[in-house]
DNA sequence: CCGAAGGATGAAAACGCTTGCATGACTTCC
DNA sequence: GGAAGTCATGCAAGCGTTTTCATCCTTCGG
């Protein structure tokens, strides 16, 4: 059923348009230049030979992939996915490609990655995760590819980064909740980079307030759902209790919620609970959540738009975008 | 900062170790033909030069991309993302890199991307929505490349599918619901394809059940948390009231739940509610949610094997893999 | 009416690999 | 001990475009 060897080419199309290939290849990358009447009668060609230009050939010719790498831990639950939609469709409309690549929750699939989207020439590399290995930070450095690093802000860039500041944020949800009165907060702690900047300022900034230290708890990444009632068995056991659990996403805060009230507890008054990333569900669940919100499609708007410009050839002169956060102070803290 | 110039290329890897570009070549690509100890030298080479293969390049000759696209609706609070996920991970593995390609909910950008796919000589096209554009689909048959339809089974695919039967879901629940002595059902139903099967056989089968015909609602997709008080405002206006609603997902379940509880109804004795997905929260809830579970990452298991398969030159005989579905009972119907 | 300027097009050389075919050096076998 | 294989490698012809440069027409000002 796949007549593989009849894929019309390039040339196809110039004999049946009466014109040489250099001038259907100028119809569709300078279209300006060709006369109206030719383009008239390659645009028929096209039509009647079922032409679709062949961009793997087009790319190695004019070294433009239009292909470009986002890399993130994971999907499935992710809070990246907001960010991801955003590029792939504004992407999409300029004729580019994504390339998804899967780095693994630890970012062990990262190197691998990277060096899959340069071997294909990509255009960028958007990054979420941190570029923990030193070859490969220098790989992306001696290419020409542009790399975009997101959802954080590296004091150090590789090149542009586009995101936020985790350390503001635990110091701003540590005075957040100082404000509230709370005294005893325990921090979930995802395993991960970014998870652990925020504890550290949280840490620092609370003890700067003339607290504690606040009491913690490790756990696996992603943080989710399934973890709450791990998390519940282990703060339970606290003497004294915390009146407040910072949790690492809205869906564990939202588990961790459940557990308390099937226990009896009264959220917030006996515990309250923050989440992070202010989920759909955050604002709907009874109580509401009190999340971190963090505009993830205006980061993905933010790292084409700087791509976009890169590729049109200008120099960027700020390497470090912060699209800031805020604190969305709902009923359960 | 960028030497583009000086980007490594098989000669200069050749010329290091001292061998023709085509036994680099091989080694990358045949690696069990050229000598261990001239391996060894063009290992070193790799090394000393940094050099990373031009698989643009390398796909144009071989007439080989490694791409596989996969084309979903959307991801940001997608029912596909386990499939996804389970494709790139095990793709990646394979050498082979996935574009994500974001369709919008109503399908509006199959073709668009489709033809994108094929320009870049995609080896396999996955699709989670189908395909009405009919000169798409005569594109699509024309090329190579394999065609898996995902989380469906037409009955003509295009070329392979893999997924389950929107229509068995309908019926099953439909036998489902009736066993559990629920009377009035309610249907919220998205406004897509696949909906709409599970729709229409669940009116089917109820009808043929000896009941009446269920009352329903259309809503928007991607269906979900917000959709809940919409359909709450609509649900408590029905005379007589319904007895179980039935949701296209999970997150729209529990938002209904909560709107229920909010207006002081019991679930399952006032209003049962059935989800679609099983999403982890659903058996973590209160009640906990009663739901379909598909096995999204089975999907995209199967898909991947089918193409390598392919790939491998065999000929695929089941044209459609059905993965199947459990109604999975919780306290919430 | 001529030279210059500009516009549309074609010829051909890349782009960086893969691979079929050929070659020469070793083995192996009767 | 020579014919017949193997094995490891090199040569060179593509793969389907893009793009530089040159060419040929027009058009137009003086």
């Amino acid at each position: 059923m796949n007549d593989r060897s009849s894929v019309p080419k390039i040339e196809d199309v110039a004999e049946r348009a009466g014109v040489s290939a250099s001038t259907v290849s100028r119809f569709y990358n300078n279209p300006s230049v060709v006369a109206p009447s030719t383009a008239k009668r390659i645009r028929e060609a096209i039509a009647a030979t079922g032409y679709v230009p062949d961009l793997l050939a087009g790319g190695l010719a004019s070294r433009r992939s239009r292909l470009v790498a986002v890399l993130v831990p994971e999907i499935s639950h992710s809070i990246f996915n907001d960010t991801i939609e955003a590029m792939a469709n504004q992407l999409s409309l300029d004729g580019y490609i994504v390339m998804l690549g899967l780095t693994g929750a630890d970012n062990s699939g990262m190197k691998r990655l990277i060096e899959a989207a340069l071997a294909r020439r990509a255009e960028a590399v958007i990054l979420s995760g941190i570029v923990s290995d030193n070859p490969t930070r220098e790989l992306l450095r001696s290419r020409s590819a542009t790399v975009i690093e997101t959802w954080g802000l590296p004091e150090k860039p590789i090149d542009v980064a586009v995101g936020f500041s985790h350390a503001a944020i635990g110091e701003g949800l540590a005075r957040f909740l100082a404000g509230r009165g709370y005294r005893r907060p325990h921090l979930i702690v995802g395993d991960g980079e970014r998870a652990r900047m925020r504890r550290d300022s949280f840490v620092r900034a609370w003890k700067g307030l003339g607290r504690g230290k606040p009491t913690e708890m490790k756990i696996a990444i992603p943080t989710h759902f399934g973890h709450a009632r791990l998390v519940w068995r282990h703060l339970v056991e606290l003497d004294p209790p915390p009146d407040v659990a910072v949790c690492g996403s809205d869906l564990l805060a939202q588990g961790l919620i459940i557990e308390a009230q099937a226990a009896g507890k009264r959220i917030p008054e006996d515990l309250a609970v923050v989440g992070f990333g202010n989920h759909s569900l955050a604002g709907e669940m009874r109580p509401t959540i009190t999340s971190i919100d963090v505009d993830g499609a205006r980061i993905g708007r933010e790292a084409v738009a700087v791509l976009k410009r890169r590729a049109a050839g200008e120099t960027i002169s700020e390497r470090v975008i912060d699209v800031g956060f805020r604190i969305i102070a709902r009923e359960s803290a």
